[in-house]
DNA sequence: GACGATTAGATTGTGCGCAATTCAATTGCC
DNA sequence: GGCAATTGAATTGCGCACAATCTAATCGTC
């Protein structure tokens, strides 16, 4: 019984991995014609979600990018880098703190919001969801990823009951 | 009211995308004494099952294990490579159809099975989840893998109606 | 104001994942 | 039997992800 259940738990894990591996493959085929990835195209998402006005607005830090998609530097500097070299967003170190790196979009990486307008539909089509199970997976996922970025923080044995 | 729904799915794929991030943090954690990767871990796993015996049980070819697994060869190679240099598989030429490899375990491979018998109760501890929500959400996110695998297989713009 | 601690990014190294290509073995067709 | 097409692995190239380390800027404390 123990063992069904660990094996259950091993296919959840499994599931979600395949999952995620499926939308990068969908996203993939549908970001191609703009030249993004899936993970380039989540910080566009941010940036673009973070100046709604059309004019100048405010630039993120690498750091709030990073608390945002839950990603750190090693994975954004170069991420960012090559969105740089793409022409869609410009990087200017902080002039209130020279530390910091302000990350903001250029006309160009403005303009692609349009054209990336319409992909969210087409990933939501591939999913054969409706909206209510959309509602409801992100809902248990969010609360997952919650709980298991907790569990990192503790010790490492704390599955169980405490120590006596 | 349409832009809220695509924010919405914008929101579950990332969703999707972190848990199985803040997963394979927690394997990383839970594996490191066993000297294994996420996806090595995967790849026992799979080579476990398949020799319910102790003895000699049968060996996989890697396309069996990449079908199993949902992984191909430029995956699956070196991380196989990595699997016998650290003297848990075995890789042999079938001899029946020189082009097949066939994987095995070494007496190695299959001690540390019982080493990993606890890993999935921790990982399960760590989700936060019991065990109908598992269930439930096994069975939707390999629904939407599946819907996803097909809809990579379609055009690309069949996100809707059919042509009339 | 000087100095140790902290913070933000960048860099390096390792591994996963996939597309595209290559190569050898096998199969199919004539 | 001979040759083209197919199949199974391996390799190459690129990008993501994270740990560990490094550097420079800032902050706290005295």
């Amino acid at each position: 019984m123990e063992d069904q259940l660990l094996r259950l738990d091993n296919q959840v894990c499994f599931a979600v991995h395949a999952a995620s591996r499926a939308l990068d493959g969908v996203y993939r085929r549908e970001l191609r014609d703009l030249g993004l990835t899936y993970p380039q195209y989540l910080v566009m998402l941010v940036l673009w979600e973070h100046r709604p006005g059309g004019a100048d607005g405010r630039a993120l830090s690498v750091k709030e990018l990073g608390e945002a998609l839950r990603l750190d530097s090693g994975t954004l500097s170069p991420l960012l880098k090559r969105l740089e070299a793409a022409g869609l967003v410009r990087r200017d170190r902080d002039r209130r703190d020279e530390r910091s790196v302000l990350v903001g979009l250029t006309p160009q990486g403005a303009a692609l919001r349009e054209r990336a307008g319409r992909v969210p539909a087409r990933i939501f089509a591939a999913t054969g969801l409706d909206e209510s199970e959309v509602r409801h997976l992100r809902q248990v996922l969010t609360r997952v990823t919650g709980a298991l970025d907790g569990a990192l923080l503790e010790p490492a044995a704390a599955t169980g009951v405490p120590a006596r």
